[in-house]
DNA sequence: AGTTGGATGGTCT
DNA sequence: GACCATCCAACTG
């Protein structure tokens, strides 16, 4: 959840994908540490904030012990309270994109009045957007709970069934067997998250 | 319904 | 200088 000047919002996660030590070739962390990975080797519970092409910025969650580099990318998350707030900051991170056009941010905005709350999060350039998440973020604690972004305990139980697996999205340069990693988890059936690729059909491929 | 290409700037051999 | 843990519009069939 956030809680900021735009106000209160709150989503569920319900997709993520696992990066687990320097052996993963598809990790940021398959470098050794470097200035932008630091937060990977430090303690769990700390937000891993990074830019991808030079646009977006993906939440991720540190799960190792200090000295053991790992994180959950958040790839998706459902709406649950503060959609107003959430259209309000697609716009906003839209608007500030520098060489936008006038007319391209009006036509997005108008998309983003009517567009359903299921998708306003719905892929990990979109979970920054819609929660005002950028690098400043990196190295909050998000187990705080006096953290503007925070980390909540669920208030039902997971149905463990309901988790389907597949490959990570967007890592082709790692090569095999890192490609085929099952490291993907979502919600099965949740609308919000990421389709297409994911799971296309089964539950694991 | 699937594919292609542009935006955009930080990070790393 | 190349390559991205992405997204969307604009094409093709």
């Amino acid at each position: 959840m956030r809680s900021d000047a735009a106000g209160r919002r709150v989503g569920r996660i319900v997709e993520l994908e696992a990066y687990i030590g320097t052996s993963d070739l598809a990790s940021h962390a398959r470098f050794g540490l470097t200035e932008r990975n630091r937060v990977m080797f430090g303690p769990p519970g700390i937000a891993y904030v990074y830019l991808v092409y030079g646009m977006y910025d993906c939440l991720n969650i540190v799960t190792e012990p200090a000295g053991r580099p790992a994180a959950l990318l958040v790839r998706a998350v459902e709406p649950l309270e503060g959609v107003d707030a959430m259209r309000a900051a697609r716009i906003d991170w839209l608007a500030q994109r520098r060489r936008l056009a006038p007319d391209a941010l009006a036509r997005g905005a108008a998309g983003l009045a009517t567009a359903a709350a299921a998708g306003l999060a719905r892929g990990p350039g979109l979970v920054g957007a819609a929660f005002s998440i950028d690098r400043s973020d990196n190295g909050r604690d998000l187990c705080d709970p006096d953290s503007p972004l925070r980390l909540e305990p669920a208030p039902g139980d997971e149905d463990r069934a309901s988790v389907v697996t597949g490959r990570r999205v967007g890592i082709g340069y790692a090569g095999e067997p890192w490609t085929s990693r099952p490291w993907r988890f979502a919600i099965a059936g949740n609308a919000s998250v990421t389709v297409p690729p994911f799971p296309r059909g089964a539950d694991q491929d």
